[in-house]
DNA sequence: CATCTTTGTTGTCAGTGCCTACTTTGTTTT
DNA sequence: AAAACAAAGTAGGCACTGACAACAAAGATG
């Protein structure tokens, strides 16, 4: 670790945003603090974030990525049929929701700004995933046809809403297994082939 | 209006916070800019609000009232038939929650802190609705028997969970009416009397 | 009228994000 | 190899914030 020059500030920093985050939220978020865990003056973080909100999109951005991951394995780890696929999806949608609320919170609202098109890049990633699966169900017969992306949004909107109401402390954790059993059936059974 | 005591400080402060909140979100909310607005010292906030995050309660608590009435008025001015009735109340809730977002995440995420317990009573009032709306839809014959407080939690979900991409800028605003009747039928035929 | 409570005021403190100017280090060019 | 340059740090300052304490005015209460 050279004295002057710390070599991967920017990593180091993103790390211990991502503690902070978990722990306390983005509000807390200070970057003199960061600054001080990483033994840097309290301007060194300039040098790679621009302001404090770069700082946070990073975050938000690198969840998106972490996101997309997830439930790629999830997928993989389910076999063929679309019920277990899409049941697989939604719990490990879920549990990312719902293990780290800041985060969530961050990727999903854009506070009061323009042009954040890197997020919104990043986030059509793992958005993407949902009309693939819904147009495989249709494809299986399982589902019955009609635009993907629509239906998707739906179905999307529906966990993100469930991880909504746990991390607001207005449904309990508890709940959640038979919640989101609930909620697959009913999109099945209310979009299959008649 | 006298020159020292101001008379009616907290309305009015609430009512700026309003405004302010709704045009530049609460992260920019300013307590002594409020103070300035309502042309008092900047510390006179503080004998009608403990703290910031009070005056924040307190304008998410007022949200929450203010949605109870906009549904029940939505539910008043629909007829007596199950579906009617969901959609109006579908509606009633999306052009509420995409119209004022940053008041919408306010309501809807406790930022790390204990026993809101004000908060989450203010919020039973309106969420209440849905169950006895699902009640009534198996009452009608409409919808299967089961529990109404579940079914009601993810049909809740589902219409928050659509907010949440809108106020985020992942859906487009345009395309809500078509996903809001998307989401009602969906609702409807998954879980209506087989 | 005297007293007490409520609701203001002023002043202070630690902390923050952002900015500018300067310094050190590493890289590139001549 | 020396010189020029870019990248990545440091130091200090600025305006602003929320919270706090001590005090003052106004109103309510006995």
């Amino acid at each position: 670790m050279p004295a002057y020059h710390h070599g991967n500030l920017r990593a180091t920093l993103l790390a211990a945003a991502e503690r902070s985050l978990r722990r306390d939220g983005a509000d807390r978020l200070s970057l003199r603090d960061l600054a001080r865990e990483a033994g840097v003056s309290h301007a060194a973080p300039r040098r790679h974030f621009p302001d404090r909100q770069a700082l946070l999109d990073a975050l938000a951005e690198s969840g998106f990525a972490r996101l997309d991951q997830e439930l790629r394995a999830a997928l993989a780890a389910a076999g063929e049929e679309f019920g277990p696929r899409l049941h697989a999806t939604a719990v490990a949608y879920l549990r990312f929701a719902t293990e780290d609320s800041a985060l969530l919170e961050l990727m999903f609202t854009r506070k009061h700004r323009e042009g954040a098109d890197r997020l919104v890049a990043a986030a059509a990633e793992p958005l993407g995933l949902m009309p693939g699966l819904i147009a495989q169900g249709q494809a299986q017969g399982v589902l019955e046809p009609g635009d993907p992306q629509r239906v998707g949004i739906v179905l999307f909107a529906t966990l993100q809403g469930i991880a909504t109401l746990v991390n607001g402390g207005l449904m309990a954790p508890e709940l959640l297994d038979g919640i989101v059993e609930i909620a697959v059936d009913q999109f099945i059974r209310g979009s299959r082939r008649r």
